[in-house]
DNA sequence: TTTAGCACTCGTTGTGCCGAAGTGCTAATC
DNA sequence: GATTAGCACTTCGGCACAACGAGTGCTAAA
């Protein structure tokens, strides 16, 4: 049923007329409507036809009998892969994006959050951010800092730059010096390897080092075990969930709720997103989600990376029918942004230089 | 309308009735249906004519002429006031509790994350947990760390034990020695006192004995600020949206569209939160709640304070039909414990000690 | 004071009908 | 051969209408 042949220029501009009209009115498109367009001069007679091929080729689907067509699945991914037209932020827009991203927001987390706001804000659709857990980093430096007698404060800096902290009881009074002592003894044989290389002989040594104070070492090293490998349960988040409802494919409400429970499912997503290609945006239509429930849907991301390791992911999820050109901009734009100023290798985008660089993925 | 007159204990019971058996299957309860309860041996028409008094009263309503009664807002008030009958936590429920707590959380954020993890699970209803803005606290402690040559990483640690961490770049070279200065001097100068008070001959004090290396006191303080001033803008999170929709209240597009739109101005919500009473389960039932599109749902929270000073809260929103008597005591338990665990004044519950101690509040 | 009975109300459900939109196909036209 | 006009056909959505059922209020009897 689908033949793989290239697409006419014709067909192409009617493919794309569909999509695009679809996109903005969700309504399956007639022939007769796109006469209209000035890019086609043709009777609605001879769209039908032309309609009819390309919904044989697999590009569009018909609802019913005597209704107008709407895209398929497959016919956004050509969409998105070969006739998306390049959206050019206006003014306005990148002075919204610059700004909010300028707020004094040194750390990923705000960085995250911030962008997720104004993707939502922007866009018209539901926005998410992720940060993914780091799996079993190592720590490059550790500072002890002494709280009171019995409490101590573990300062981890991990390998992006990450700093954790956490409290840690001692059995019993701890001085100044025997805190200093820890830091030196953590600095000298934890800090640089993975958690996993930490072996019995490793804390003997340290322990050996800490001399009347070897009693720290154990439960300093659980502390920061619990620390830096705890899941921290893949933080994602969601912004301006109430934009998914403007939409008609989601007042089904069995539907909207399948979605939204798999959107809870954070580690799923996390995961999907943490395996994706980090150098593009990635567009996942309708079926190419691995989750069922967001089999309805689209989602458009892009991962966040610092020193090669992906250390979240900034998207979109709306439906299919998604202004993909608009959307793919703005979450390239973003995501570059904060990639420059996370340090990472790219460059801050330019203000004129956008290229969203969409693969397909599927 | 509405006359203020003692119920008499059978009006309560009926109420009582209708109430519960509102709750669990969400439709309009007529006089019929409730002859079969034990607690009632009345026939239909004694029913009915209790049922229009009530309604006389103002704590019923009836949606139309041939539907039965519901409760009326004021219906749910007096129930929740007067009539919940104690829920009693089963042996499963308090182990589920407690493994989510024990789960190495000392830290408030993760310790609010699971919290609303297990209150949707038990409850069955979308909760939230609250972590708002500390109006500039004081930092009690700083210190210092180089991580290279210039950058700097500040640790505080505020009041509450809460503790933050910036990256600070320095405009030159510094060593490790002029890190311990600052440090020194920041303990010395800045810790301990709001930053209002952190005034220009304050600043000149701390620079003058920073000696040459001064110029690092400017960024710091600015720095500091910058971190613990930042409105962090009032951190909401919800769990268990898709929850929402399991309930007919929300089939309505709209009315959910509202209520996730309202969700979504977080800073309202925290704002809200914070302004309510620290000692009891706040249950905010349909026109009690400010924000309009909420008047039809229930919000019931407890705030977690440490020190007299609220740091958070955990709550769960829904229908104003709510488990009341579930919903309540589990996060009266879960504020408790958290309070508890954070080393607040209140001792964590004992597991048959459950005592809501619900009180109206509008 | 309670209850049985009955007329009444109103929302819900199911059915049939009609119009609108859009198609596919055929035959005429360029 | 490609394009177009015309027409019969399909399907959905909305509307009116009737039948039904749940539940009430009221009256009169127990």
């Amino acid at each position: 049923m689908v033949k793989k042949v290239e697409l006419t220029p014709r067909k192409k501009t009617i493919l794309k007329a569909i999509v695009n009209t679809h996109i903005s009115n969700g309504e399956p498109v007639g022939s007769k409507s796109l006469t209209t367009n000035q890019q086609i001069a043709l009777s609605s007679a001879t769209i039908r036809n032309e309609m009819a091929e390309l919904e044989e080729m697999g590009y569009l689907e018909q609802p019913h009998t005597s209704a107008g067509r709407i895209p398929s699945e497959m016919g956004y991914r050509f969409y998105v892969d070969n006739l998306l037209q390049q959206y050019k932020l206006t003014a306005g827009e990148i002075v919204k994006l610059n700004s909010m991203l300028k707020a004094k927001a040194a750390e990923l987390d705000r960085l995250l959050d911030n962008a997720s706001r104004v993707m939502t804000a922007l866009t018209g659709y539901t926005s998410l951010s992720v940060k993914p857990q780091n799996i079993s980093p190592s720590v490059i430096k550790f500072s002890v800092i002494r709280v009171d007698g019995i409490t101590l404060l573990l300062v981890m800096i991990l390998e992006a730059g990450t700093v954790k902290t956490s409290y840690m009881s001692t059995p019993s009074e701890v001085d100044d010096e025997a805190a200093l002592k820890l830091q030196n003894v953590l600095n000298h044989h934890i800090a640089g390897q993975p958690m996993e290389q930490v072996t019995l002989p490793v804390m003997m040594a340290a322990e050996r080092e800490m001399g009347e104070h070897a009693f720290l070492i154990q439960s300093a090293i659980k502390c920061i075990y619990d620390t830096i490998s705890e899941p921290e349960h893949a933080d994602l988040r969601l912004e301006g969930i109430d934009r998914l409802l403007q939409y008609r494919e989601y007042s089904d409400v069995m539907r909207l709720r399948g979605l939204l429970g798999a959107l809870e499912k954070k580690d799923e997503i996390v995961s999907m997103i943490s395996g994706a290609d980090t150098d593009k945006v990635n567009v996942l239509i309708g079926s190419e989600n691995a989750v069922d429930p967001m089999k309805d849907s689209t989602l458009v991301f892009k991962t966040i990376t610092q020193d090669g390791h992906i250390v979240g992911a900034i998207g979109v999820i709306g439906p299919c029918r998604m202004d993909y050109s608009k959307v793919i901009t703005t979450v390239d734009y973003l995501s570059r942004s904060i990639n420059g100023l996370i340090g990472g290798a790219l460059p801050p985008p330019g203000e004129n230089e956008n290229d969203p660089n969409n693969g397909g993925s599927s």
